[in-house]
DNA sequence: CATAAATGGTTCACTATTGGATCACATAAG
DNA sequence: CTTATGTGATCCAATAGTGAACCATTTATG
């Protein structure tokens, strides 16, 4: 930990909070003993527990301790957190129900600038040769077909699936699956999906899109 | 590589920036540790980072460090807020999409006393007689079909939804359209819904879910 | 009940890190 | 030659982390 240890250790801190630690009796660790766990001065760790009581992950008592707030399951927070859990094989699923219902959206629906800019953002995939700028104009062209699709929730539960994937679990996954031939595959695909909303074709739309989801999810599952 | 100019390194940096780099935390490496890296004075990356400054896509702060201005643009508060906004039509279309999947799954993986947790709850709300007791098992219906479908991250989009349709403009326009013939039709819906899983027959369930839905989007937005 | 231990709250002096600013000098382009 | 840009160095100012001491409150112990 370089530097701003307090940020990182309350990070480290939410983390495991949302991972179910210390949920028996809702008590966290004295700050002393966090001190010493993350060989760093106890008024590195105040600092980091005092950022989770300023958002109310947690409420401190002298002479007590430092407790979790009891959080209302039906609360967005809670809902969001229990969703950081998704697995992989959950999410596919559901981005097999979405994504090619956006993509027919987005055909009956997009202004033609609109589809343009999905056709760019395929094209600078295309043109990428590294793996970084590849999944970012891949996801930015995903992305580009949920905005023209003009429903609003959709647009936002795509935006949530895009951060939840954007955790740690996903990325060494994305990594992991990542190839020079699955890269041309993804390229090939995004084609077809491109054609058919260019040619206003809400069911080819959806076809495609359906397709191409069937690929990732057998390269990123294995199955 | 040659040599680097700060324009160059200001392209570069421009370039890891948009490609995801120091998401996590926000915050760029020193300036010491960049000229480092890239084997350049610190003034020369000084220069870069400040035309990053200029075109605002980073703030610096003595002391602390570099940030990205653009922390996050979709961090789930500013998603789940902006989900708070959303249109009821816009909702409706996207429960005709996920109900009538969560239907087919329930049919296929649901245990039997989940799916007669189901039926209780479709007893109870065809039984009772006032309006806020029927919404309640009526949601509650809804909620344990999702909660058979044995996809984990089906059911907190559900619970996101019911969240959010138990805010104001939704509660108004529930009572505007309530009435006892409708109730009586969504008892009839809800029976072919619940036929449909104890005889584990996923297309049925799917198509009677999507004619329900049908019925209660025409019945909630008029058309 | 009285005392001790545990735990969060507060403060202070000191060090380390980091951006801000300036200067003299070197090198390449026009 | 002139100009622009990069280099290397030095010092300043603001912020973060360290280590220690002491206070206030709660809980456990005898």
């Amino acid at each position: 930990m370089s530097r701003l240890t307090a940020t990182g250790i309350a990070l480290e801190l939410k983390k495991r909070i949302s991972a179910g630690a210390w949920q028996e009796d809702g008590r966290m660790p004295p700050e002393r003993d966090l001190a010493q766990e993350f060989g760093v001065a106890r008024n590195t760790v105040r600092r980091a527990v005092a950022m989770l009581e300023d958002e109310g992950a947690v409420v401190r008592h002298v002479g007590r301790g430092t407790f979790l707030t009891v959080i209302d399951p039906d609360s967005l927070a809670a809902i969001v957190s229990r969703m950081e859990g998704t697995s992989p094989a959950d999410m596919m699923e559901i981005r097999q129900l979405l994504e090619p219902a956006a993509a027919s959206f987005a055909a009956t629906n997009a202004s033609t600038s609109e589809l343009n800019a999905v056709r760019e953002a395929h094209q600078t995939a295309c043109d990428s040769t590294d793996m970084p700028t590849f999944e970012h104009w891949d996801a930015e062209f995903h992305h580009r077909i949920f905005a023209c699709s003009r429903n609003e929730f959709l647009k936002e539960i795509h935006n949530l699936m895009r951060v939840l994937r954007n955790q740690s679990p996903w990325f060494e996954m994305k990594k992991r699956s990542f190839s020079e031939e699955r890269r041309q595959a993804y390229c090939r695909e995004h084609q077809a999906i491109v054609d058919a909303l260019m040619q206003r074709d809400p069911d080819g739309a959806r076809q495609a899109m359906l397709a191409h989801l069937q690929t990732v999810g057998h390269n990123l599952l294995g199955r």
